[in-house]
DNA sequence: TGTACATGTCAACGACGGTTGACCTAAATC
DNA sequence: GATTTAGGTCAACCGTCGTTGACATGTACA
């Protein structure tokens, strides 16, 4: 990820306007940083252009237009990380993993789906383009993952985890910032079980005293 | 929006310029249902001043500006509402019920922290605002009604709660978009047990992130 | 060689939205 | 009655930012 060294090292090689040295290709990467770290209006094509070092107007007509190019720049972020593909007993502690890592990690660049997601999950325009996003790349493999294989609960898992992630990296939530420590990082597991837990069958009716009040509150309001 | 019939009543009973008729009043209530409803930036005072059928200058000279008019919906809207007020037995039935909600209700009036907590968690300028009513108003006192005092637990509940709040108001995720039935909404509710649940003595050294021994937990809290 | 096309730059447009200042009007005050 | 003052309007300012069009340059290809 690095566009530097190397990178500028082939711009001068073979000259300035060589066709195929992918500025697309540049444009993209920057796209990409930015858009992790900043909310879609925060992210304005005159800096992704200073980035790559070119001009706003050759970053509007690369992709057409800045929704465009946010969308390129999702649908490569939401590639099959293969962050599903593993058992489902290693899941929670892959997920809790990636929720631990202490930020939104620039300095090694890399750009995780959530990132991009949370923060980005409140811009108007990025909604339509998000929500496409998550409902392929992300609750549907990871429902087809899960004994239900309703996609309920694989949305439900997403929602807790974007939440957290939110909190943690974008409010900055004071008690969430610390490294999740021996406390906090099981109960965080444990949660991500619970959700992907085992089968449906937990029997909504009976058993745990939140049901009682669950249905009560469920036909209380108004 | 709103604010019709009755307020435009009480205008013309009390003349354009009665003084104390409480205009900046109407403008928090119409703010505060803007602010509920879209996001900070996408909230405009020539919309808030379209609402309470004055001049948008008004509305920024009644607050000094835009974030100041945010800051003091924030502490209305966060104002203790006695969401927490109930025993720890009945929390999660209480958290469940709000989640439940078909939408955030414009209609009924009835504005949430979690409103407009989910609508503008990433608006850069209203994170500082939301920040700091999120420790005093949310955090701080969920925490103190939990075993565990740490307000570890009350900021992971809150991030979870967010977190299902904006995939279902915001991101309008289809799985989670219809009326939480019998299979999601009491898993809802384990979770909210879970976090809140049982004394942290929950072993946090032994349990592996996967550990799949704690589903009990969830269903056996006090 | 000349023409086309890709790769760029530069300057400006145009919409939007918070903010500001001049001004108007009607109560309240002296 | 004259003056202050709060409540309010109107028009314009000003910065920001996506977008557009005119133009420059270099490589490819007939």
């Amino acid at each position: 990820m690095a566009l530097t060294a190397q990178d500028e090292g082939m711009m001068q090689r073979l000259g300035t306007s060589r066709p195929g040295l992918d500025t697309r290709g540049r444009i993209l990467e920057a796209a990409l940083l930015r858009f992790a770290q900043y909310s879609y209006e925060e992210t304005k094509l005159r800096d992704i252009a200073a980035d790559v070092g070119i001009d706003v107007a050759l970053v509007h007509r690369t992709f057409g237009s800045k929704e465009r190019l946010f969308t390129e720049v999702v649908t490569i972020a939401f590639q099959p990380r293969q962050l599903f593909a593993v058992d489902r007993g290693e899941l929670s502690a892959r997920l809790t993993a990636r929720l631990l890592e202490p930020s939104l990690d620039q300095a090694l660049r890399v750009v995780d789906p959530l990132d991009i997601l949370v923060r980005n999950l409140l811009s108007p325009e990025a909604i339509p383009i998000l929500r496409a996003a998550m409902a392929r790349d992300v609750v549907e493999p990871l429902a087809s993952k899960l004994d239900d294989p309703s996609p309920q609960r694989a949305a439900l898992l997403a929602a807790c985890l974007a939440g957290i992630g939110i909190f943690r990296h974008v409010l900055r939530t004071e008690p969430l910032l610390e490294e999740f420590d021996d406390h906090i990082g099981p109960l965080v597991a444990r949660i991500i079980d619970l959700i992907i837990g085992d089968a449906p069958a937990a029997d909504p009716r009976s058993a745990t005293p939140s049901d009682r009040s669950h249905q009560q509150a469920a036909s209380s309001p108004e």
